[in-house]
RNA sequence: GGGUGCAUAGCUCAGGGGGAGAGCACUACCUUGACACGGUAGGGGUCGUAGGUUCAAAUCCUACUGCACCCA
């Protein structure tokens, strides 16, 4: 084995054996618990980046470990057509080519976006297995495969024979640049610096004004009314008469409505229904009409009268002016506000009038909050119940249609002759209502969106009754970005629960978003993204994956540092180096009957015992989703125990001369570290396989290893105890020796005065531990009838400690340290003893407090006067 | 305007009613036959501010300040 570690090579060569042999591929057996987990399929020609690869590295341990637990464990795969953004990508590809997709006509265009798909549909697949993914790939969906597509036209039917789908002339967000409409989740609100506009508009037949504020001048062309709150009483007289709108000149009416907030600005709000949402509903309670002055390429449209044919903002600009010069405009306050942006490409979304196909809300929202507040569904962490809860009380109607060409096309077809509406699954030849054969199908699809919201039970096979779907619907658990919560978490509920009757996993587990170091976003605009794939490649799969899972704790934000990465690696690398030596000690070693009893040296019961308690922690945590307390956890027992002192002591061992002694270190070694691996498996799988197939192992794959249980007969609290006598003692000499610039090298005589008999004859036992990790020689004494004045000391619990130092001591010094450990017991003493004189706190305070906090006393004062014996000794 | 999260060592972050933790960085020593991607020892924090609950608060509650995010 060579001396580092190399992930390049061992990742490739166990990724290939593992799907070889699909070990991912999970049968429908009902005799064993499933465990199943859909994957947020990614766009399919996107590529991974952090989100993708933190998301996954999540729902890898989890299927990892569950796999391991014996579950019938499922982690279903797939990828997302994306409309928008797949389309965009192919119409830029075209733009190169001088070409564009009205040229092609839709049919051609959409065998360009297939080609497309089948081009670079399979590179984030290909990424994910680079990561180590163990999902299924022999399930593996796309949203736009038959079945999926199925199940959207499904869904769609039976939702508009419900009367839950419906078609109306409404306002939606009108991206300029995408040309489509986008959902209203899809908008992005930035607040921006703008301005707020107040203008006079005059009152018919009278020298008054009505001043209105608007940060959206330009829409006052399609003004249709001015409204004012019913109880403001400084505009009661003007309800119901009429204004003249400035330069426009057309007449409008004053209204009333709850709706004008009496505060804000003027208390005057000017009335715009094809332009502004809130005004559309205003409208359409006056029953005003809809003046479109902006058109779909957010330029000015014949209604703008003179200003038809501007931009929208140069409109602006041209109509201030105007206003300013014909003395309609009071004044202009800077002003910060919302604007909507499409998410996609962060155009000014504008509102805009269309006919669009909108899925009902209310009925269908309504038991997804029931399952929620009953824990049908459970969200982790808890508090994101509560902003899917308040998304869903307040949802609006969900606008489906999309102006695009790649997607999943509307099912419903219209009757030049007669105007019927035909939604079918089929395509229909002829109207079902008169007869004739002039139908034109919908020319819109439907949002992304709607089709992932099926996903849980789409993939399983849904609209048939599939075994997949009986055994493992509903699913196990969601693992998805806080992001996405509304987009798709929430859609996936409504949908699951309408057309399965059941939730679609009992538990969401929402993580945070990876940031770059400085704490932004990582975004493509600001080139701030890290490539998982490149970060793979320098440091390695487990690496990153362990880096990404660990110092981060559910449903916060994570920074990426490539300090923690090199963390990360330098750990992959210890694990590496700690079973080469194991390895290498294993030449002659043939695991046979199980070490028991006195044989097992005081370590070996130790290190065991701290196996057992480490299983349990980490499985624990691993129940309650705190993957990185998990990792941390094993990390540490790994490092500081296994390494730092179990491997230490084991070496004399395998140095030594006792066969018994030395088959006993081998067993005990291989066995820890073997157990070790495979509770660190699901973090680094590609490591921890290298390493188990080289030490004794059953089975094929440390995949299938049975996850470790701790086993009671192995807890050995005694040993533990033993042990932290033991180490108390190194740490103690170890002290001393760097403290008084002992070189390392040089062996040091050690007195070890050590009253207790039960004490002394533990010390006795393994005084080698002491003697092989301090290099020092010890003599053990029941009492000193003199101490040596040539000696630094130090007391721990079992012993006080001389180290004779002929020459070497400075008695000044050695004086000044010993005061001043006396000085930081006198501090702890004046707490502890402030507590014990208490009255409240012995009262009050449970047993086994008060009996610690006297312990601690105890002890702290015989250390105290140990040390200032030591000191009269040495004259001070 | 409403909501959520965060504020702990120089940096990044865990923890969470009874002895302040980790990694990185820093200091000193060490090329010891697993590992310098290493070892040993060490320095460093009134746990954002102010109140409250409690025998006991970094931890629970309230208010405030600052930062981030979400919604309107």
């Amino acid at each position: 084995m060579p001396p580092a570690y190399d992930p390049g090579a061992v990742e490739e060569k166990w990724y290939g054996y593992w799907e070889e042999n699909k070990f991912f591929h999970a049968r429908v057996d009902p005799e064993k618990e499933p465990f199943c987990i859909v994957m947020p399929p990614p766009n399919v020609t996107g590529q991974l980046h952090m989100g993708h690869a933190l998301d996954n590295t999540l729902q890898d341990i989890l299927t990892r470990w569950r796999r391991m637990q014996g579950y019938n464990a499922l982690w279903l795969p797939g990828t997302d057509h994306a409309g928008i953004a797949t389309q965009a990508k192919v119409e830029e590809q075209l733009a190169k080519e001088g070409r564009s997709k009205y040229e092609l006509g839709r049919d051609k265009f959409l065998e360009r976006v297939w080609q497309w798909k089948e081009q670079y549909g399979g590179r984030i697949t290909h990424q994910l297995r680079k990561l180590g993914s163990s999902c299924d790939w022999d399930r593996e969906r796309f949203t736009m495969d038959r079945g999926c597509s199925q199940a959207v036209l499904e869904v769609f039917v039976r939702l508009y024979e419900k009367g839950l789908i419906y078609r109306d002339y409404y306002i939606t967000n009108w991206c300029p640049k995408c040309h489509t409409t986008i959902s209203d989740i899809e908008v992005e609100h930035l607040d921006k610096p703008g301005h707020f506009y107040f203008i006079k508009y005059p009152v018919k037949d009278s020298d008054e004004f009505l001043a209105i504020a608007t940060t959206r001048p330009e829409t006052m062309l399609g003004d249709v009314a001015v409204a004012v709150h019913p109880d403001d009483r400084r505009y009661a007289h003007l309800v119901g008469k009429t204004l003249i709108l400035p330069v426009a000149d057309r007449e409008i009416p004053v209204i009333a409505d709850e709706y004008v907030d009496p505060e804000f600005g003027t208390g005057a709000v000017k009335i715009t229904p094809a332009h502004d949402p809130n005004d559309f509903e205003v409208g359409q309670r006056h029953s005003l009409p809809q003046l479109q002055v902006i058109n779909r390429d957010a330029v000015m449209t014949e209604e703008a009268g003179r200003y038809r044919g501007l931009d929208r903002w140069e409109c602006r600009r041209q109509l201030v002016k105007e206003l300013d010069a014909r003395g309609y405009l009071i004044k202009v306050d800077d002003h910060n506000h919302a604007v909507g942006h499409c998410y996609r490409c962060s155009t000014v979304i504008e509102p805009m009038l269309s006919k669009q196909w909108f899925v009902r809300m209310k009925p269908l929202a309504e038991p997804a909050i029931q399952a929620a507040k009953d824990g049908q569904v459970r969200f982790v962490p808890e508090r994101f119940t509560k902003i899917y809860l308040n998304w869903m009380e307040n949802i609006r109607d969900w606008c489906i249609s999309r102006q695009l060409w790649w997607g999943h096309r509307i099912p419903v077809w219209y009757c030049a002759d007669c105007g019927e509406v035909i939604v079918t699954k089929t395509p229909p030849d002829k109207c079902v209502k008169c007869g004739g054969t002039g139908l034109e199908q919908d020319p819109d699809v439907l949002d992304t969106w709607f089709s992932s919201g099926l996903w849980p039970f789409s993939t399983l096979g849904w609209p048939d009754k599939t075994v997949e779907l009986a055994h493992y619907y509903p699913t196990s658990v969601l693992v998805t970005g806080r992001d996405i919560i509304f987009f798709w978490v929430a859609r996936m509920i409504f949908s699951g629960l309408a057309f399965m009757d059941q939730v679609p996993f009992r538990e969401v587990f929402i993580h945070g978003l990876v940031l770059d170091a400085l704490g932004r976003k990582m975004s493509k605009s600001l080139g701030n993204g890290v490539d998982p794939i490149d970060v793979i490649e320098s440091h390695g799969a487990d690496s990153l994956r362990f880096m990404l899972v660990t110092g981060n704790t559910p449903g916060n934000d994570l920074r990426f540092h490539f300090e923690r990465l090199d963390g990360a690696r330098n750990f992959a690398n210890k694990i590496w180096n700690a079973s080469r030596f194991t390895i290498m000690n294993l030449s002659d070693f043939t695991p046979g009957p199980e070490p028991r009893g006195e044989v097992l040296t005081l370590a070996d019961r130790w290190i065991r015992s701290r196996f057992q308690e480490v299983a349990e922690e980490v499985t624990r945590n691993l129940d309650r989703y705190e993957l990185g307390e998990a990792a941390r956890i094993l990390y540490e027992f790994t490092w500081n125990e296994f390494c730092d002192w179990y491997i230490e002591l084991a070496k004399p061992r395998l140095y030594g001369r006792d066969r018994d002694d030395r088959y006993t270190a081998q067993y005990i070694l291989a066995d820890t570290l073997r157990g070790t691996l495979e509770l660190l498996h699901p973090f680094m799988p590609f490591i921890t396989e290298d390493i188990w197939q080289r030490l004794p192992h059953r089975g094929q794959t440390v995949m299938k290893a049975p996850w470790p249980v701790p086993v009671e007969e192995y807890r050995d609290i005694p040993a533990e105890e033993q042990m932290d006598v033991l180490m108390e003692i190194i740490r103690a000499v170890r002290h001393i020796r760097s403290e008084m610039n002992v070189p390392p090298g040089k062996k040091a005589d050690i007195v070890l005065l050590v009253i207790d008999n039960g004490t002394r004859s533990l010390v006795e036992k393994w005084v080698g531990y002491v003697e092989t990790l301090t290099a020092g020689r010890v003599t053990i004494v029941p009492s000193l009838a003199e101490a040596p004045e040539q000696a630094a000391h130090a007391v721990t619990r079992a012993a006080e400690i001389y180290v004779p130092l002929k020459g070497l001591i400075d008695i000044d010094r050695e004086s000044a340290r010993l005061a001043k450990e006396v000085s930081v017991l006198d501090r702890d003493l004046a707490k502890i003893r402030g507590k014990l004189s208490n009255e409240g706190f012995l009262s009050k305070a449970p047993e086994d407090v008060v009996e610690k906090e006297r312990a601690k006393e105890a002890e702290l004062s015989g250390k105290k006067k140990a040390i200032e014996d030591r000191l009269k000794m040495l004259g001070r």
